[in-house]
DNA sequence: GTCTATATCCGGATAGAC
DNA sequence: GTCTATCCGGATATAGAC
């Protein structure tokens, strides 16, 4: 057949065939932003792990910057989702548990950090867009956090002291800074914030945190 | 005098007599550290804020290594020292307090984060002495925390549910988030950390913190 | 859509004059 | 101890063939 009289570039077609290249892109970029941080993780580092030449990447995502809020996009997208879907199946309690489990899966995968703690520390180094994208996402997660914990308070699920706004931060910082000293100190400080975590809402945190 | 006779070049000279240069770089890429991550800075950066140039940086540190990790040793000695210092001054509330402080002066100096912060994000992307001495610099911020809460416990001055060590290592994260969070969202995020930490040590939080 | 080849720039680093 | 000049490698990005 033609395809047989065809060699290694066509190969390669074929097996890109069926492929979503500019996803697969994305996922590479979202795990190595999480495990480098923006400025250490280069399109070099993207098309190795995909086995692609640099300007494949340029194709999808013509500027580094590009890839970067789009990668952020992503992350809102999928935290609204995220919440569409744990709202019709749990109470606050299940809710909070189910975003905590979130960051068990980043600590122990292995070793990533959140969204949040990356850009969060490179703000002052990432491009102006990107900031733009990751103060919305930080205000979104907020104000869930917020609300799951009026829900749980009002509901009986959750018992904590002050102001649930207070309340909301200290646990998202909680969670953040968590995962970048676990990095550090070893992944069991991180689930020592978590059993704090729970301890503090009222909880003996020994069912379902590991 | 001779000194008149001799132009530029020795005016240059004569304005860096009696200044520490050693010092003010490790001044200049701490200060860029906490701003902009260690990817994220240059010695073009530390040239240009110091009026030097690039080649006067390699001579007191061959290599940015080398500067990375003197920075990190010096945050260690320093809180050495400083940990001495508070312990003759201050109860366990009052130490608790003053570290407390420092944090805030990185949120009010204008959104610094804290070197754990730092470390943490890039731990994947920095050499590895560096993660050695980031690895002792958090395990003695931890240790000095963990004493810190159990003396309180026993005088009395602090009041919290759980484990010490559980409860420090939340404390250290919530700072430490906290003060990236407070970058993307707000410092006034930072201070809602701060009065919830404060009231889960059963303090009203109203009296010293701002 | 992906490749090869190349342009451009920047950061870390060294040599040698002063 | 600091300078000028320069090297080298790596990273972003573009041009044009396939």
């Amino acid at each position: 057949m033609l395809d047989l009289l065809k060699p290694t570039v066509v190969r390669k077609r074929a097996l890109r065939q069926g492929r979503d290249t500019r996803e697969e892109i994305l996922n590479a970029a979202e795990d190595l932003l999480q495990r480098r941080g923006y400025n250490a993780f280069s399109y070099q580092h993207i098309a190795v792990q995909l086995d692609i030449r640099n300007a494949a990447i340029h194709y999808h995502f013509p500027s580094k910057e590009d890839l970067g809020v789009a990668l952020v996009q992503r992350y809102r997208q999928r935290f609204r989702d995220w919440t569409d879907e744990i709202a019709a199946k749990a109470n606050a309690w299940g809710r909070l548990n189910a975003y905590f489990q979130t960051y068990v899966e980043y600590a122990e995968a292995q070793c990533k950090i959140c969204p949040g703690g990356v850009l969060g520390s490179e703000f002052e180094a990432i491009p102006e867009e990107m900031r733009h994208e990751a103060r919305l996402l930080m205000r979104e997660i907020f104000e869930w956090l917020v609300e799951t914990l009026e829900l749980g308070r009002a509901q009986g699920s959750l018992t904590f002291l002050g102001d649930s706004r207070h309340k909301a931060v200290e646990i998202g910082a909680a969670l953040q800074g968590g995962l970048q000293i676990a990095r550090m100190a070893g992944p069991e400080r991180f689930h020592q914030v978590l059993q704090q975590l729970a301890l503090e809402l009222c909880h003996s945190g020994a069912d379902s945190l590991p």
